[in-house]
DNA sequence: ATAATAGTGTCTTTCAGACACTATTTT
DNA sequence: AAAATAGTGTCTGAAAGACACTATTAT
């Protein structure tokens, strides 16, 4: 381990840091487990909406709830090596955008333990097939719906439906206020843990982050067309671009390679084009 | 503690909700200390310029460098609440704005074992003095320059000067690039642990969140005049403002009192006005 | 041929940036 | 009276929003 001071450095106890370090006891402080938790979002493969992945609880607590993909952290690796470990694991996606957003520390949000989560955002450009239920792990893509006033996650091939109705809170922090979302079930289904919550923190960043930042490119593949990448703008953005506008603000950040397919919304060539 | 699935519901092992968390042992994970660490800053009185408190640390690691103040997050308490309390015992400093920034979490960031730090933003209107060297604990209030280019930390009484350069670098997530700052030390005393870092990120979430909330006003009393949160707002992005773009920027979110002061920064008198 | 949609032109509105001026207060 | 600064008016240019049109391609 690398020494941060200087070498004959004593402190009160007449300590150099190398000996100080000997005889440390980490075991001096209680301690919290810590895990990571994603939102793993993609497009459709017609981009007709968003899905999301979720992990079917197999054991105690949220026994049978639906839960966002995540794990511990392990000892030798970050949280964010943690999160590319979990997903490749958990979701066999590989090339994938990832982006811390909050870390959460209610001390009862596990009831087994004191467990804190750091919060991730992931984005994929294609919801690729999981397999299901091959060892006590579960996995699943949902339709994913993400209004002003609700949220709404279900497969109707698994017969899930689970749906938060929102709402718009004030909170103080100093002596200044803002506003914040508030979830409701509405449904008889409900997300394990505080995971409607990661949701919600992780869609305003990704709403407020997509104004100065290449991210809807992370769901577009490599190579792609412009009315294929608005449609990732819209669903991400929850509204209409208008066609003119969207190209003007992407234009000086994408080259055109010359080439054309057929887009996947439209029915006709377009341009290809990759992000620079 | 509360139940979070039907009460006769059986995992795979046969045991309910309740006899599953009985028997649980939560020492199957190794696991890591947690911490929070606070940026605090705040204006100097006559509105010249920031200042950041920092606490001098009297043990190893990083013995004698001046580090971000902060502490463990006990076994009862939020990363929040905690963040609250260091704050109020280290700095005695109570109504203050606090948002989280960032989760740190190299397996090396602390020598003695594996420590992660939550990041707090803490804006407060005064840097009212600290108490020095009483107990272990020495706090002192720093002049806090930040530009595009570099970090200035310095306080002429105590005799200290800490100085990085800051230089943009390109990394990649997924497929798309953003840029990021990185820091170099330029002076002979450094800060402890990442805690350049911790400045970094924090600073870089102020600058945006100014554009779109109403983070400065935590920097001004509740009664103020325009032409001293203006410097406020100045001392923040690191810029000048024209004078009548942002009154014409603020003038929704404001209400005049019907009473005059004399300005700190100016030496005419002006409109008192409050947050609405 | 027709319908759909890829791609572009341009008008309007809004807002940030910049400067200039008047009014008030301190010395 | 002079200097400084509080407070306001207004011009400019860039960018966001909105609509309309032409060109191309699938059926």
């Amino acid at each position: 381990m690398a020494l941060t001071t200087a070498k004959g450095l004593r402190d009160q106890n007449g300590l150099t840091e190398e000996e100080f370090l000997a005889q440390y006891d980490p075991g001096d402080y209680e301690r919290p487990s810590v895990t990571v938790d994603m939102l793993l979002i993609g497009p459709k493969k017609d981009l007709s909406g968003l899905r999301i992945l979720l992990i079917k609880r197999g054991g105690h607590p949220y026994l049978n709830c639906w839960a966002l993909p995540g794990g511990f952290v392990h000892p030798d690796e970050t949280c964010y090596e943690a999160a590319k470990r979990e997903l490749s694991e958990e979701a066999g996606v590989k090339d994938v955008f990832l982006e811390q957003v909050y870390t959460f520390s209610k001390p009862d949000r596990d009831p087994r333990t004191r467990v804190m989560s750091v919060a991730y955002i992931a984005l994929t450009s294609k919801t690729v097939p999981v397999r299901g239920g091959d060892d006590a792990l579960e996995a699943a893509w949902f339709d994913f719906e993400y209004t002003d006033s609700q949220i709404h996650i279900f497969n109707e091939d698994i017969g899930v439906d689970i749906v938060y109705e929102l709402s718009t809170k004030r909170f103080k922090n100093g002596h200044i206020k803002y506003p914040n979302l508030t979830p409701t079930l509405k449904s008889k289904t409900r997300l394990a843990f505080d995971h409607v919550e990661i949701i919600i923190e992780a869609m305003k960043k990704i709403r407020k982050e997509i104004e100065y930042t290449d991210l809807p490119f992370s769901m577009a593949p490599v190579k792609f067309t412009l009315p294929d990448l608005q449609v990732i703008y819209e669903l991400l953005l929850g509204h209409k671009l208008y066609k003119a506008n969207f190209r003007i603000m992407v234009a000086d950040r994408i080259e055109a390679l010359g080439e054309k397919t057929k887009s996947i919304v439209g029915r006709r060539m377009s341009e290809v084009y990759m992000l620079k």
